[in-house]
RNA sequence: GGGAGCAUAGCUCAGCUGGUAGAGCACUUGCCUUACAAGCAAGGGGUCACAGGUUCGAGCCCUGUUGUUCCCACCA
């Protein structure tokens, strides 16, 4: 054994077993026929700004679950990517370099993007590097990446062919700030202020009044709805009634959308204010009347407002409705909107052509496929299935917008037929390659698509992407569906979602068999910590340099799996530091007892306090297993502590303290028994926090155990087989236990040193156990300096 | 408006298929005990949100209520 220092220093420790670990290629990934592949689609992080402690939890949580199944015998596939394509980075690089994307030449941005995302790759590798993190980095990908976006290309191409992407012009979702469509994925809700205005549409029959959040949208109304069962405007219905201000005339339909309750009971139909709007215009093959623009101003040819800004043209309608007297009342309201989730735009409903993957149609298999993903925990499940049945939309997956994988797609100039890039040309840019052929149509001149994708339409792909990386070291046939995809609850709308519909196309089963959904950190009640709300005070790097990543990592395993927790600084130094300096201080207290200890005695143990700390070693491996199986981390943590610090180090150690120093009293092979016992007990104690803490553990398997065991590393130990687990035993060690603590009771009422002499230690047993209690009488002496120890056994 | 989670000690939480309420922190008292004072021992502290119900027995199961968090919808 080396020698043990007085006090452990984690974070000079930490980077030499970190550099110890690469040396030994300990986690990398061979595959070889024996061992199953246990593959983690693990989240590519959007690059888009710095890492907080949230990304140091949910990802902490899932590499701990890596380490598990490595240790479980399986060969783990444990890749790490970046997403560093789309929006959220060229917002990133907008807002670092003060520039818009509009205003550079689009090579010249899109290299400002790759130089950026870079930097911020290196950080993150950095940082996952020193928290321990055991992937493969020789797996690393990135979404921005020639392959990828290749495999991406080929992906939409794949399911253009099939039909399930198509073009098509028809309104959609549109973010006026960052100038592009999007998903309905990307919408967030924001409770904004705004005025309800009260305005009249005369009609023959008289007038209807009609309350708006959106007047200046009254160009284009197309249609009033009402609801049938209304008796105010049963009489309106299949007449017309004229806009006001713009004194146009529109229809009165009824329509059940058309909520009695709501505003005035009567709706004005604009094109297109909302989703009801959406539905009614193809319901009723209203006309489309252009208002807003998609740079968000109103259309010149609108009169009053053309040219205006939205908020402005609202306000400038208001001002005209009053003057005219058109305005019969208005109410302050506060309503909740849909903006964009990157930007907090409000959204702007505006037809134009894009490329949309069929969802709605999917419903039911993508529940079906729901219903086939073991879900941890499983009420996350509901989120998705909630979401599958709300959605309202096709996924629009065109952008127009730049840092992203393009569309390898051309139109015919004549009859605007899409052509496709050949499969083995990928990845193509159309703006800088041209077609090669000719259309049916005889037309020999393309237009290049100039949009990109969607940045989730290459993310649900991380499956096929992890399959191509495991190809590459002959890894083919079953890797899909991968083992598990881990992810903070947030994203089951989007990346799990689409990830399983993408799978659905492509292969016609599930991306994954289990997913592990995990818990946010929260700042305080209701609030995500993130970079924006300013409420991330200490950034990754520097808590690592503060407490170490073992005791961050300790502390990011305190959490039930999918809760959230808060952050507290306090907690992190408490119970982790402590339990991080006992592992140590009990480690060196066993190892130096055992320079002369053969492991091979292990299975002659016979006395038995000793055989119960063995089997209560034994029975927190079973149920910690069981846990981990179940994906709680906190739980499992939970039992190994009270294995470690109750039983090992409160109770075994002080009841057979002395057996170890002093085998002239207690005998040679009582010695050898004990040090089998705490032998066993220490090294799987530290095997089970490996996963857990893995510098320290990996730092005193070096110094101490190593030399017994063989394996060149503890994290390529192997998690302990037990079979079964021996209930008597444990009983016995119960009630052990309960004497010795009402011994200790005693000398603690009267004041007095644990080390103080009393007269007799009563201990009270079982009369079933009578003779172990006998054979356990040494170690109660020792342990309680009575001058007589007397057994009282119970029958039963 | 629909759905889900949570509500247990001052704080953070654990309590698996119903069987005498648990841990850590904090607090009190004592103990330098040949690994550890960054420690050890002991103690105080809870109508398990509320109201019903099922049961021999409910923190746990059922119904309802309240509070709270989250997801989704509501944009007239």
């Amino acid at each position: 054994m080396q020698e043990f220092e007085k006090r452990y220093d984690g974070l000079a420790v930490e980077k030499s077993m970190q550099e110890f670990w690469q040396e030994n290629e300990v986690y990398k990934f061979t595959p070889d026929a024996s061992r199953p592949i246990y593959s983690i689609d693990t989240p590519p992080p959007t690059v888009n700004g710095k890492l907080h402690i949230g990304h140091i939890f949910s990802y902490t949580q899932a590499e701990m679950i890596a380490r598990y199944r490595r240790m479980r015998g399986f060969n783990v596939f444990y890749p790490f990517g970046f997403d560093d394509n789309g929006l959220p980075s060229e917002r990133l690089v907008e807002q670092e370099s003060g520039v818009k994307a509009k205003e550079l030449p689009r090579s010249e941005f899109c290299e400002k993007c790759v130089a950026t995302t870079q930097k911020y790759e290196a950080e993150f590798k950095e940082l996952w590097q020193s928290m321990g993190f055991s992937c493969d980095w020789n797996l690393q990908y990135s979404t921005v990446s020639q392959e990828v976006q290749a495999l991406s290309q080929k992906s939409f191409i794949e399911l253009a062919r099939a039909g399930k992407a198509y073009i098509k012009e028809s309104p959609v979702l549109w973010c006026t700030e960052c100038q592009t469509s999007i998903a309905q994925a990307e919408l967030e809700t924001k409770d904004l202020d705004s005025s309800f205005n009260y305005i009249p549409f005369v009609g023959e029959e008289g007038t209807i009044e009609i309350a708006t959040t959106r007047p200046e949208l009254l160009y284009g109304v197309v249609c009033v709805f009402v609801n049938p069962e209304d008796e105010r405007y049963k009489k309106y219905v299949g007449k017309n009634v004229k806009v006001p201000l713009y004194n146009f005339e529109v229809p009165v339909i009824a329509d059940d959308k058309a909520a009695i309750d709501k505003g005035t009971g009567a709706v004005m139909c604009a094109t297109f204010g909302d989703t009801t709007d959406v539905e009614w215009v193809e319901q009723y093959g209203l006309p489309y009347k252009k208002v807003v623009m998609p740079d968000g101003l109103i259309a010149p040819d609108v009169p009053f407002v053309g040219g205006m800004h939205v908020k402005k043209a609202r306000k400038e309608i208001i001002r005209l409705l009053e003057e005219n007297g058109l305005l019969l009342k208005t109410e302050p309201l506060t309503h909740t909107v849909s903006v964009h989730e990157r930007c907090g735009t409000s959204v702007e409903i505006i037809p134009s052509k894009q490329w949309y993957i069929d969802i709605l149609s999917m419903k039911d298999e993508l529940l079906a496929a729901g219903d086939k993903i073991n879900w941890y925990p499983a009420s996350m499940k509901n989120r998705y299935v909630n979401w599958v049945e709300n959605l309202k939309w096709d996924w629009c997956i065109s952008r127009q917008r730049y840092f992203g994988v393009p569309f390898p797609v051309w139109y015919c100039k004549k009859c605007g037929k899409a052509h496709f890039a050949d499969l083995d040309l990928l990845p193509v840019n159309p703006l800088e390659t041209e077609y090669k052929g000719t259309c049916e149509c005889g037309c020999a001149e393309f237009v290049p698509e100039s949009a990109v994708l969607d940045t989730w339409a290459t993310s649900s792909i991380t499956p096929q992407i992890n399959k191509h990386a495991a190809a590459k070291y002959g890894v083919d046939g079953d890797f899909l569906p991968m083992g598990m995809r881990t992810q903070a609850h947030e994203i089951i709308r989007t990346w799990a979602f689409y990830t399983i519909a993408k799978s659905l196309y492509h292969t016609g089963n599930i991306p994954w068999k289990d997913i592990m959904i995990c818990g946010f950190v929260l700042a305080k009640p209701g609030e995500k910590i993130s970079k924006s709300k300013g409420n991330a005070k200490l950034t990754p790097q520097a808590l690592i340099e503060t407490y170490s990543a073992d005791v961050i990592r300790y502390w990011a395993a305190s959490a039930r799996l999918g809760t959230d927790t808060y952050f507290d600084q306090k907690e992190m130094q408490d119970a982790s530091k402590r339990t991080i300096t006992k592992v140590w201080n009990s480690s060196k207290f066993v190892l130096s007892h055992l320079s002369d200890f053969d492991p091979a005695y292990v299975p002659q143990v016979e006395v038995p306090l000793d055989k119960w700390l063995i089997e209560r070693t034994n029975e927190t491996v079973r149920e910690a297993g069981r846990l981990l199986d179940q994906y709680e981390i906190g739980l499992a943590r939970k039992v190994i502590d009270d294995l470690f610090w109750k039983d090992l180090c409160d109770n075994y150690i002080e009841i057979a303290k002395e057996r170890l120093y002093e085998p002239d009293v207690h005998g040679v092979e009582e010695r050898k028994s004990a040090q089998a016992a705490i032998y066993y007990c220490l090294l799987n104690v530290l095997k089970l926090y490996s996963i857990y803490i893995p510098h320290v553990t990996e730092y005193i398997y070096q110094k101490g155990l190593r030399d017994f065991v063989g394996t060149t590393s503890i994290h390529q130990t192997l998690w302990p087989q037990v079979d079964s687990v021996d209930e008597k035993l444990i009983r016995f060690g119960e009630q052990i236990k309960d004497a010795v603590s009402l011994m200790r009771k005693y000398k603690s009422e009267n004041n007095l040193s644990m080390r103080s002499d009393v007269d007799e230690f009563v201990v009270e047993g079982s009369r079933e156990f009578e003779p172990w209690f006998q054979a356990t009488e040494k170690d109660l002496y020792a342990c309680s300096h009575a001058k007589t120890v007397i057994f009282k056994y119970t029958e039963e």
